[in-house]
DNA sequence: ATAATAAAAACGAACGTTCGTTCATTTACG
DNA sequence: CGTAAATGAACGAACGTTCGTTTTTATTAT
């Protein structure tokens, strides 16, 4: 492990991170108390102030290292596809199954809005609109395939469509009849190439 | 006003609950205090407690009140449209207008994911799906005008692609050029609708 | 290698606030 | 006149943070 590299403060930092991250997932930023992240990070209340300003540097941190937008993009970007259908259905594929892998990953965005009003998301923005441009471009670029819709919206359409897979399983999951859950990600993605209409109508 | 009709303790516990929506919604409900709420409600912290037995109380009022479900759905169910093309641009123009005229709308669902881990959720949906099936009833009908998409998930897709519109805006509004949202909703529905792939292809 | 030493990290009691809630009392409405 | 509503001081618990102290780690000299 790289871990093994590390000086005692920087794993206790991480450590002290990673509590946080998963604690505040759990029960949000105001409900979770410094005590308990240092009991779950396995040490004392004072030792966290050795590597945090306070509980706002703290999530500050992981809002920097953890969020969504960071590990979504370049794995989108990464994706592999010539035409615009193949690399949809590749790039669908790609953010469904992380967010799969990671199913608290769009909490952090949440806690932002709702306990932060947004608070840090125009200096993160900055950071990560650079690395979306490429993107915009090759779904764009196939020799005239989609029709002429402006690329920000697509790229709007495509986050929205398939961040709101994940936001409904959230808030309406238990309820929604599970064999739909199955293939349900080819259908949303055939539904964002094709539409709902039949073509002859 | 209707207001004139109530008594002292129900327009007293409207307000309560008023004042704390707003906090909720501006703040997030833990880091909002008792206090808070009755200063702004006009009254003294102990006078509360004749109308909610906790802040707890409070929330779960809130929550069978003002929750967007209950407000968006009959809207949708009453919007007029022969076929499915006019249908779905009416029930997206009255959910998108509807959450336009009131942008805090789902913030309430936010803070129910982040702070309360979707506790309430199971009940509301419970009271809610016998309202939706018609709805789906109504997308499906029109003599074969779409495609073979079970209507569960032409809900679903219309649901996330509508609501995401604007937790997209909350996530990152400030930063999408602003002669995008002029008519991004238009663009939005015919996406839903047709697809970004032309239909020679 | 070992010992000495300075720096970093961990400790946990204590501080001043604020929290949700209670309650005896006063005020105002029906 | 009786009851519902409003009051605000008071309570114990929990909060984020501080701080003097001890322990551990990393570095240097032997």
């Amino acid at each position: 492990m790289a871990e093994e590299n590390l000086s005692k403060g920087e794993r206790t930092r991480m450590a002290i991170e990673e509590a946080a991250y998963e604690l505040f997932l759990e029960q949000g930023y105001s409900a979770t108390s410094m005590r308990q992240v240092a009991e779950r990070a396995g040490l004392a209340v004072g030792g966290i102030y050795n590597h945090f300003a306070g509980k706002d540097a703290i999530f500050e941190a992981i809002i920097h290292d953890k969020h969504p937008y960071k590990q979504i993009l370049p794995l989108v970007s990464a994706v592999p596809g010539e035409t615009a259908d193949e690399f949809i259905h590749n790039a669908a594929q790609a953010l469904v199954g992380e967010l799969g892998r990671r199913p608290d990953f769009l909490k952090l965005m949440f806690i932002e809005i709702v306990e932060f009003n947004t608070k840090h998301m125009a200096g993160l923005m900055e950071e990560v609109i650079p690395q979306v441009l490429p993107l915009i471009q090759r779904i764009q670029s196939p020799e005239g395939v989609l029709r002429p819709i402006h690329p920000a919206i697509i790229l709007r359409a495509f986050m929205g469509m398939f961040f709101s897979y994940y936001i409904m399983e959230m808030m309406a999951g238990q309820v929604m009849p599970p064999e739909m859950r199955e293939d349900s990600l080819d259908i949303f993605v055939d539904i964002f190439l094709h539409g709902i209409i039949k073509s002859e109508f």
